[in-house]
DNA sequence: CTGAAAGCGCTTACAG
DNA sequence: CTGAAAGCGCTTACAG
């Protein structure tokens, strides 16, 4: 039987019946009596037919189908936040389709923004959002408002608190606070802090609670501790490197709070090029807590984000339609880069 | 303007056209004067009118939307070859809506199977195939036989040459010999394979490769030093830990071929449990090249399978339609894991 | 160059 | 419980 081509007019002729009792059948509303209903699923399993999402569309308005955009896919991270979503939208019968970080911030040449979010009629989009420049951070607030026209929005990830949108963020401050007192905790008192962005206005953002943690441990500020730099890898091994490089030995630092697990690894080869023993010269603390981080020399210690979790819940809210404001869940996961300040 | 109801026939009001033209002007298709185009596109703007894709699919029988299967987005892998043929398809003009593994191989009370890929009438299907038991790829064949009525289907990964579907595969018995040729290149003598599958009858799997690498090495292929296993990093732990427990540490590999990557940083931790001393004890090769393979200690050298450069391949041959089958990219990636077997 | 009309595959009031 | 009909937002012959 050739199936690839039945519509509900086939199941309809086969059975005896009207389209709208298939179609009644089909979803289950409605009602029909027992042997009609028999007869149309005869006919259904006979002929392999499968409905049209599409052609439903058309009609209910509704695709099933969310639209996630992610700085970029290849941080594993972000891998997570999209398999999570992805499970829990299969859980409610949608789908999430990737759409490129470019298609809101628009850049140079770029498509105009939006339009292909805009024609595919998604059901909501999730946005998860990171370290942007002030004109970036413009763009993207001008793109969002004229989405948020056709489709309900959901902001994830490190969202600045001025950002009026339905979102799960990570109180980012909080986190800095937390690490800088867990490795006072240890005996630390010369801290540096890799990452993030200086230019962000917002006072959830990193340095703030970095700030925070050292006046809580009556520790001073020091400039050259704190450098900002992006989220890989190269970037991390830069910084600190740099950082090492323009200190003399006696004020390096004996732990630094890495912004990511990426620029904690880059960090690992910087010090280890600077011919510091980890963890005994220098502790290194990092942040997602990424699949490898385990298997890094030493075993790295870092921040749980919970990524996969917080990609089904922003699922979650996008489809509740509710205009909240959550907190994203994280933990530290302590292994073995961060020791005792007196360890050496 | 509330830009978010308009419909095609509100802009033909506007410009005082037909619906017909103004679609004209949309698809650029059909002739019309460059005074209406202006007043239709005039409207256009001033609507700010996003044609709806869908209805457009109604009628064109096309969704400019390809599925992907993959195994699990979890390993970065995979993540590569999922942003690899987002980028391609972006660039011409489709979508790739991720589904999930058990959609196609539908393990226990799973739903039936294919049904949320047919509904969507995706325009084509690319899955990456890897580690099947017999039962799963018998269940897998039959699924893709009757998805193969609805859409093109193309295979990738590490498929057996007796699927016959256009196909991108790695040549991976070619990739272990030439792996067992570097290592016997570097003294190697006692070169142990970790992970794959002994079950599949395929001539291109990995152990074929390994044992045609000894043979063509004169070396004797010694049981205990091919051990199965599965692809993530616990399963490589066990496995090497497994092996070195159950041999006279005189007769313990000096090198190990492993599965992956993920493979190779469990037998890095299981060699470290050990007390071998890396390189210098035991040489690792992984596979796959994750971007934390530098990282690790020793920097792992590994085979770059160019995973972003498959994905982009598979959503060419699906898109051309042809029949082909052809082998993807790989290379070594010399980096620091291993050395001569005799370092020590 | 342009419009009226049919059709894509469904769903949903509205009658009966 | 069931069917005829309108409608979802487009595209595409077919006339003119």
């Amino acid at each position: 039987m050739n199936n690839s081509g039945s519509t509900i007019y086939d199941i309809a002729a086969e059975a005896g019946v009207s389209i709208a009792t298939v179609s009644r059948v089909l979803r289950g509303s409605g009602s029909v009596s027992p042997e009609t209903k028999k007869k149309v699923e005869a006919a259904i399993a006979r002929h392999n037919y499968h409905p049209s999402a599409i052609a439903q569309g058309m009609t209910s308005k509704k695709t099933y189908t969310l639209g996630m955009i992610l700085p970029k896919l290849l941080n594993p991270n972000y891998a997570m936040i999209f398999t999570g979503a992805n499970d829990e939208a299969r859980r409610r019968e949608h789908l999430v389709t990737l759409f490129p970080w470019r298609s809101i911030i628009r850049e140079d040449g770029d498509a105009p923004p939006a339009s292909t979010l805009v024609n595919r009629r998604l059901d909501g989009l999730i946005v998860c959002v990171e370290y942007l420049s002030p004109e970036q951070s413009g763009r993207l607030q001008t793109t969002l408002k004229e989405l948020r026209q056709y489709m309900p929005i959901v902001l994830i990830g490190c969202v600045p608190s001025y950002y009026n949108y339905p979102t799960i963020s990570y109180p980012m401050a909080d986190m800095m606070r937390q690490a800088v007192s867990y490795l006072v905790g240890l005996g630390h008192e010369k801290i540096a802090f890799i990452g993030g962005t200086e230019e962000d206005q917002d006072e959830q953002r990193r340095d703030v609670g970095y700030l925070a943690g050292l006046k809580e441990a009556h520790l001073p500020y020091t400039a050259s501790y704190r450098v900002f730099c992006r989220g890989t890898a190269e970037d991390g091994e830069a910084a600190l490197d740099g950082m090492l490089s323009s200190l003399m030995p006696a004020y390096w630092p004996t732990a630094v709070i890495a912004l990511n697990d990426l620029v904690a690894m880059g960090c690992m080869e910087a010090a280890r090029k600077h011919g510091l023993r980890m963890p005994e010269d220098l502790s290194i603390l990092g942040c997602d807590n990424l699949f490898c981080a385990p298997y890094l020399s030493p075993a790295l210690t870092s921040i749980d984000t919970r990524q996969q979790e917080l990609g089904a819940n922003a699922v979650r809210l996008l489809l509740s339609g509710e205009e909240r404001r959550e907190n994203a869940a994280w933990e530290f996961v302590i292994r073995e880069s961060c020791v005792s300040a007196h360890a050496k």
